[in-house]
RNA sequence: GCGGUUAUAGCUCAAUGGUAGAGCACCGGGUUGUGGUCCCGGCUACACGGGUUCGAUCCCCGUUAAUCGCCCCA
């Protein structure tokens, strides 16, 4: 290739940088694994229980999917879509939320023709081009929860009862917010009003209120420009403008939520950004925050989402109900609230070997006590004793079992006591037996 | 997309217009096969690019990134 250039030898000298992860892409380390495993093992026996089954989707879709589910005036397809086109000409975005998939999975695959309503769960990363802040990334996970073809406000008690549930098994104080946007009809007149009412107070609003009465009405109800307040308190109320039958849904849920002692608060004013949205919309929301600025994090959120289904093309008539929990938020929920779960790093031995020779043969006994069961630390990268007896101290094992030269030839191997450092020998075949059994008297003890 | 703050070692932080230190962590040692304490040694950094200057890590500008707020949302 002639245009490419022989790189200069300064940039040989130089070292060269190494690529870091993208801007909101992260990487998630040890310190948080137990936290993210903590919430996937609670994803799966929480879905298991009320009967969900997983789906896995693909992380591409085409535009036009969301473009026609979410709302093509939303921020999210306006500006927050990773678009693109690929070699073929196909334009494709890589998914910013998961609802709009499982509808249109639950439409591909024929789903209406399974028993209703259909519970699916999945637990996926999503992307959005946006400003990175705290518990916001531009891949983030969600665990969701969807249910398909049923209009019965039990649903919806439910899903949000599983919302709740989850955080508060979890060790986070939450509660939750909740509103009905009725029918697409009822919100059309309640924003018609809406609208004219803020129009009276056009002098009071402020430039990102003036865009939002044009844009986004509904997102008036929460705006924290000063003053905002007053007009706020006295604007028209959405459940004034509720049809009967939204009324008489709402009412239901919340009387479920009662009943099963779900916390939450009547908020009017949460609108939710997403077109689909009908009737029940809620929010999770962080209580008693442990820090300040955490006040109010909206952990998850979802609701209805009746038109979603014939939008896309599916039978009419289908209604749904779901949820969406931010894992990152959750974890630095976790982490604020100090609920996040010890590094189970536990092990029952350590191995320490010394000279090649107990280094071949140590690689088999240690196969041999991984395969009875018995949690092993080695450092077999390590030459010296003290160094290896070192990590076994740092890694908090109560026994050690030695193989030196001599034990090799012996056929048997140490058992040091870390605590009191008394040591005995045994027989190197018998090793594995004999501290299985010290480990089941120890447990025995204990329970 | 807009505004504020910030950018020194793996981490937490110092100092300085004349190219940088500490603590923790990591690696090695305190003779020949024994950890937790102690002692010694070692490794590793001025985000990037310009400008001012005899000279910049320090001052100025830009870029990038982090963070906070707005917008929006999980």
């Amino acid at each position: 290739m002639p245009t490419e250039k022989a790189a200069p030898a300064a940039d040989v000298k130089k070292k060269s940088k190494t690529p870091e992860t993208l801007r909101g892409f992260r990487d998630v380390l040890a310190d948080e694994q137990a936290a993210w495993e903590k919430i996937e093992s609670l994803a799966r026996g929480m879905t298991q229980a009320y009967g969900f089954g997983r789906i896995r989707m693909p992380v591409l879709e085409q535009t036009a999917l969301f473009e026609r589910s979410v709302g093509k005036d939303t921020d999210i397809v306006e500006k927050e879509m990773f678009t693109f086109v690929d070699q073929g000409g196909v334009k494709m975005t890589l998914r910013p939320e998961g609802t709009a998939q499982v509808a249109r999975a639950y439409i591909e695959h024929g789903m209406v023709n399974q028993s209703q309503p259909v519970k699916l769960w999945y637990f996926e990363p999503f992307f959005r081009h946006e400003r990175p802040q705290a518990g916001r990334y531009r891949q983030f996970y969600q665990w969701g929860i969807e249910a398909i073809g049923s209009d019965d406000p039990v649903v919806d008690a439910q899903i949000i009862l599983m919302a709740q549930r989850f955080c508060r098994d979890l060790g986070l104080d939450v509660i939750v917010q909740i509103n009905s946007l009725g029918t697409p009809a009822s919100r059309k007149d309640y924003i018609a009003e809406l609208v004219k009412y803020f129009k009276q107070h056009k002098k009071a609003l402020s430039e990102t209120d003036l865009k939002r009465l044009t844009k986004n009405p509904l997102r008036l109800l929460d705006s924290k420009e000063p003053g905002m307040e007053e007009l706020k308190a006295n604007a028209p109320q959405i459940f004034d403008y509720l049809d009967e039958a939204s009324k008489q849904h709402f009412m239901k849920v919340l009387e479920y939520l009662d009943e099963t002692e779900v916390p939450y608060a009547l908020n009017p004013c949460l609108v939710r950004g997403l077109d689909y949205y009908t009737k029940t919309t809620f929010e999770i929301v962080l209580n008693n925050a442990p820090s300040p600025e955490l006040e109010g994090l909206a952990l998850g959120g979802g609701g209805r989402y009746d038109g979603l289904i014939p939008m896309l093309g599916g039978r009419e008539n289908t209604s749904a109900m779901g949820a969406a929990m931010g894992v990152e938020r959750m974890v630095l929920a976790m982490k604020a609230a100090n609920a996040m779960p010890p590094r189970r790093e536990k092990i029952d031995v350590f191995f320490c070997q010394l000279g090649e020779g107990a280094r071949r043969k140590g690689l088999a006994v240690y196969e041999k006590f991984r395969e009875g069961g018995i949690m092993v630390g080695e450092a077999f990268g390590k030459g010296t004793l003290k160094a290896q007896l070192e990590i076994a101290d740092k890694l908090k094992a109560p026994v050690a079992v030695i193989l030196g030269q001599k034990e090799v030839l012996d056929g048997t191997i140490i058992i040091r006591d870390m605590e009191s450092g008394a040591q005995e020998i045994v027989d190197v075949e018998k090793v594995v037996g004999i501290i299985a059994k010290r480990l089941k008297d120890v447990a025995e003890k204990q329970a």
